[in-house]
DNA sequence: GAGCACTGC
């Protein structure tokens, strides 16, 4: 489904039809079907439902609305549905937003079946690519990001009556932009003497006050939870080793709790968990007869789907199961059975520094507000344990929340968007939690450069080109470069590289074949860097017509490279509806290098007499990250999509450009760094 | 010289 701000999309799906083929990744464990007599025993047997009247005749009062639920309230099934029964908000539709794809999709799908509808109908769901609902449809679960996207069509959200941002807490960018648009569509909404938008924040229990001060003292409606109670341990003496700690923690438990008591371990990467899951199976091996068996599996985002899947299967009797996993088991994947949780600690996040344009990916302490998510991770069938791997002092002076995301990324999207969402002065805009005002500037200088803005006597305004440029789901560098495209006669190619940087890697690299993926690696391989060896690999890919096999010898990930196939063709609808013509360079790859480095030349780098690189925009010393096929290059000059700072600041995917492209592309700019340089 | 938390349009 492609995008045109001025015209929002139609319908295009009708029930009974199967709307789209492809899934990024289904619903975790959607659980077995139940018959209907059942499922309406089961709502009832929610704690909500003892609230449902008190609860309406609330909701029917208020303009806005602030509901904290302990997790199993099931506030986030009923209340949308306790509203559509009580005829609220029928004149339009109840929206209900979820951070995650998945929660959209199994969200809806689980309430039409609660309403006994054919799902698209009276409930239904909108997320990317994915358009489930109809004319007919009240009840309406999208994700926040494609909320805000429907928001730039339609600022004041008329088709909704009542808009519901569910899990406030988890505080994405979208959510807390959507904040700030609903309050605003709210407000000029009631000046307009038109249908009165309901605003509901649901969220776990964090965040209160500043939500209710947010919304003008908006009441906050608590809900009882059905919370097993879970026993906190901390550690007597602070930890210098939390590997070694967690370890001992895992045996410990091990070889006293009941074989069917699983535990669920939070560390922070990758490797780390590779390394730890290794550890355990042999320690595991070499245990006394006594004890029982041990099934370790790791779990991170970038494992294989159907490896992550094996979370969710039993372990063989008198086998216990041990999960490695990093943050996605605290919020995105929730397993079942889990009595004890090993917490860490600590977490991989980014940061962002403005200054720099650096983002530093670092482990750190998490807030209080993730300990307690990860603490009951272990109580959600039945009471449970978790053994904190730290002090009880130490977790006393963690911060209380995690900082939201809008206060540690690179803003230029999230500011283009406020302009095309017409929002009065975006400098002024009122963020729940404001953003530096470094990183606001920083943003607005980016947009800038790419011609998205113009600076007026204070006043930052969107130029046509930056309308365009916000049509597009893509970081503006990204739609700069299509746009700039036509110029270079290379659309097509553009379009598969871009598509290409914005999906998750294709590339599969599993450490034991290492020879292997290189070999096959090889013919793919271009001296002019990664950009045109992923073009190559993708017209391998469609040459073959998208063949799953050939992915699976070629260490391809062949669920990724079709998602890259479906964003590809929503950025050409978006180019066609613009009119951009769109050209094939074929055997040429100049020209598109040169477009490459007239849409980033922000991300140029040059090498230095030392032999080692530095950006030309802030003069940061930087590396090739040993992924690149240019890792034992030397290029004099190249541009890379993103920096990323972990022992090192690497940049990653480059291409090698000539520095005379750079200067055509923005001379001014390049007159100013230059200038600097001779300082 | 040697590496990658998690989402989303």
């Amino acid at each position: 489904m492609s995008y045109d701000p001025e015209h929002p999309p139609a319908k295009k799906f009708k029930p009974g039809s199967p709307a789209f083929h492809l899934q990024r990744r289904g619903p975790m464990h959607p659980g077995p079907r139940k018959p209907p007599v059942a499922m309406e025993l089961q709502r009832r047997s929610l704690p909500i439902y003892h609230v449902r009247a008190q609860l309406i005749a609330q909701l029917r009062q208020l303009d806005c609305a602030v509901i904290i639920g302990e997790t199993g309230s099931g506030k986030t099934t009923q209340i949308p549905q306790y509203l559509y029964e009580a005829s609220i908000g029928r004149q339009g539709v109840i929206g209900v937003t979820q951070p995650r794809r998945v929660a959209a999709i199994s969200l809806a799908t689980r309430i039409s079946e609660e309403k006994k509808a054919e799902l698209g109908k009276l409930v239904g769901y909108t997320v990317r690519f994915e358009d489930i609902t109809s004319e007919e449809t009240k009840i309406k679960f999208l994700t926040d990001g494609m909320l805000l996207r429907e928001a730039i069509g339609d600022p004041l959200l008329r088709r909704y009556s009542v808009v519901i941002l569910d899990e406030a807490h988890e505080r994405t960018v979208h959510t807390d932009v959507l904040f700030g648009i609903v309050k605003a569509a709210q407000k000029k909404r009631r000046e307009l003497g038109k249908l009165p938008l309901k605003v509901i924040i649901m969220s776990a229990t964090m965040d209160v006050d500043l939500f209710s001060q947010y919304f003008n003292g908006a009441p906050v409606l608590y809900l009882e939870g059905r919370q097993h109670p879970i026993q906190v341990f901390y550690t007597k003496q602070s930890q210098s080793d939390y590997l070694q700690a967690a370890l001992v923690t895992v045996f410990q438990i091990h070889q006293e709790a009941p074989a069917s008591h699983d535990i669920l371990v939070f560390l922070t990467g990758q490797e780390e968990i590779e390394a730890m899951t290794k550890t355990c199976r042999d320690i595991a091996k070499h245990l006394s007869d006594g004890c029982p068996q041990m099934v370790v599996m790791p779990l991170y985002a970038s494992l294989p789907h159907s490896q992550q899947l094996r979370v969710f299967h039993g372990a063989p009797k008198d086998h216990r199961k041990v999960i490695l996993s990093t943050n996605i088991a605290e919020t995105s994947i929730t397993i079942p059975g889990i009595k004890y949780v090993v917490d860490a600690g600590m977490v991989k996040a980014k940061k962002y520094n403005p200054e720099s344009g650096l983002e530093v990916l670092a482990v750190q302490r998490i807030s209080k507000a993730q300990a307690w998510q990860r603490t009951g991770r272990a109580g959600r069938e039945d009471s449970g344990i978790c053994y904190r791997l730290y002090t009880e002092d130490e977790f006393e002076v963690l911060e209380k929340m995690t900082i939201p995301e809008i206060q540690r990324c690179n803003l230029a999207s999230v500011m283009l968007q406020l302009l095309v969402l017409r929002v009065p002065n975006i400098l002024t805009f009122d963020f729940m939690s404001k953003p530096s005002p470094d990183a606001v500037r920083a943003a607005i200088e980016q947009l800038d450069l790419l011609g998205a803005v113009e600076r007026k006597e204070d006043q930052v305004i969107l130029t046509p080109l930056g309308r365009k440029m916000a049509a597009f789901p893509l970081e503006p560098k990204f739609s700069k470069t299509i746009l700039v495209s036509p110029k270079f006669h290379c659309t097509e190619e553009i379009l598969t590289i871009v598509s290409l940087l914005s999906v998750d890697s294709v590339l599969h690299n599993p450490p034991a074949k290492r020879d292997e993926v290189q070999a096959s690696r090889k013919k793919f391989i271009s001296s002019e860097g990664d950009h045109i060896t992923l073009l190559n690999i993708y017209r391998a890919f469609k040459n073959l017509g998208k063949n799953k096999e050939w992915c699976r010898e070629n260490f391809i990930n062949a669920r990724n490279m079709l998602l890259v196939s479906e964003v590809r063709s929503q950025l050409r609808d978006i180019c066609i509806k613009f009119s951009v013509s769109i050209e094939s360079s074929r055997t040429d790859t100049r020209n598109i290098r040169q477009c490459l480095a007239h849409g980033m030349f922000i991300n140029a780098a040059e090498l230095q007499p030392d032999g080692t690189y530095t950006t030309v925009d802030t003069h940061q010393p930087v590396a090739i990250h040993p992924s690149s096929v240019l890792f034992h290059c030397k290029p004099a000059c190249v541009i890379y999509n993103e920096l990323l700072h972990t022992s090192k600041c690497y940049m990653r995917d480059l291409c090698v450009v000539d520095t005379d492209w750079l200067f055509e592309a923005a001379p001014e700019y390049f007159r100013r760094k230059l200038k600097s340089v001779k300082t």
